[in-house]
DNA sequence: CCTACCGATCGGTAGG
DNA sequence: CCTACCGATCGGTAGG
């Protein structure tokens, strides 16, 4: 399906998606979103019902991306440290694949009316409970370092993976998978080399 | 010095810096901002001379508290393994006891005019470049693992220190000491349990 | 999907 | 620091 093709609501949100993410929710007018799509800005209210619909929807429709990309792992029978390493090469992917809603949802929720930005927080911490589970799954069978503490760890891993949205090139040399190689290499081995340098 | 006894700018400051960033830059409005200080929106211009110098400045200020932080540990003589632990503790502490500025940094800087603009990126590019160092200082003097990717090492350790300010919480149980040891544990010694399981 | 329009609100200023 | 105001722009609507 070309550009040109897509249903006119769908073009209404990617060309939205792209400038709330270069600007700003409240730094772009109906008006600049019209003139993307050729369009007078009372125009646009044939297809949407407003502006915020636009939001939300770019908001759900990311989450839903993190949560089919992350739920299918949860009962995966893999050993802790391939199941870590597998769910942040997804999700570096649903980043990489989604910049600019990516960068609304990390930006731009808390613009949101109240039931919605409920609905963002539940996600939140569905997501953190997933990377605290796994840990925990890890710590329990012996893969991972006893003294690790869960919430730390997610907190570490989760940093990791979402703030790529800041600094990832989509195009550019790296894959989501090279990164997330990358990242897992370090974090489950350690940065420090082995053995040990003597402290002088 | 009380809060009521600062010079009337400073006041103007730490409104909008909170305001800016609970709400977002262009969300806030200058009435709503002269309303937390007790004043008609036309009275704020006896102080400033208009809403971007305020966003100016904020952001100047916390550019100026990272490159303090972390400029006199550049030519500090300890070992990459400390030092890296170091500087994560100075990078957090500044996130921590910054906490709306530091949110209005790295959300509110597109907002920025084309100077103001340029200087955030040269800015960014200098923690960048600090941090690359830290790591091939490390790498070169075996203290780190010989096969890593000093561009992605510090990302990697980017990620970590500046997501803080989406969930520290000043005035809870953690430190920044406590955020930057657990950290550096995990990143230097990495989440694998030593010795490795074996695999089934 | 357009034209023409609505009330509300914006950042900023003049004059005191 | 206030009152009163400016032009510009906002999201959204009516009628076609």
């Amino acid at each position: 399906m070309t550009e040109s093709s897509k249903p006119r609501r769908a073009q209404i949100l990617d060309s939205a998606s792209r400038l709330f993410s270069e600007r700003g929710y409240h730094a772009t007018s109906m008006r600049d979103l019209a003139g993307e799509l050729g369009m007078q800005g009372g125009s646009l209210y044939a297809h949407i019902s407003g502006k915020e619909e636009l939001l939300i929807e770019i908001v759900n429709v990311a989450s839903q991306q993190f949560d089919e990309a992350l739920f299918t792992l949860r009962a995966a029978d893999m050993r802790a440290d391939d199941k870590l390493r597998e769910a942040m090469h997804r999700h570096i992917r649903v980043v990489a694949d989604n910049m600019d809603s990516a960068t609304v949802f990390f930006h731009e929720w808390k613009h949101l009316s109240p039931e919605a930005y409920a609905r963002v927080t539940g996600w939140r911490d569905s997501i953190d409970a997933f990377y605290r589970e796994l840990i925990t799954q890890g710590v329990e069978d012996g893969t991972f370092r006893r003294d690790l503490d869960p919430r730390m760890t997610a907190y570490l891993v989760l940093s990791a993976v979402n703030w790529a949205y800041t600094w990832y090139r989509p195009g550019g040399p790296l894959t989501p998978r090279n990164v997330a190689d990358s990242f897992a290499d370090m974090l489950l081995g350690g940065l420090r080399a082995v053995p040990e340098p003597p402290r002088p």
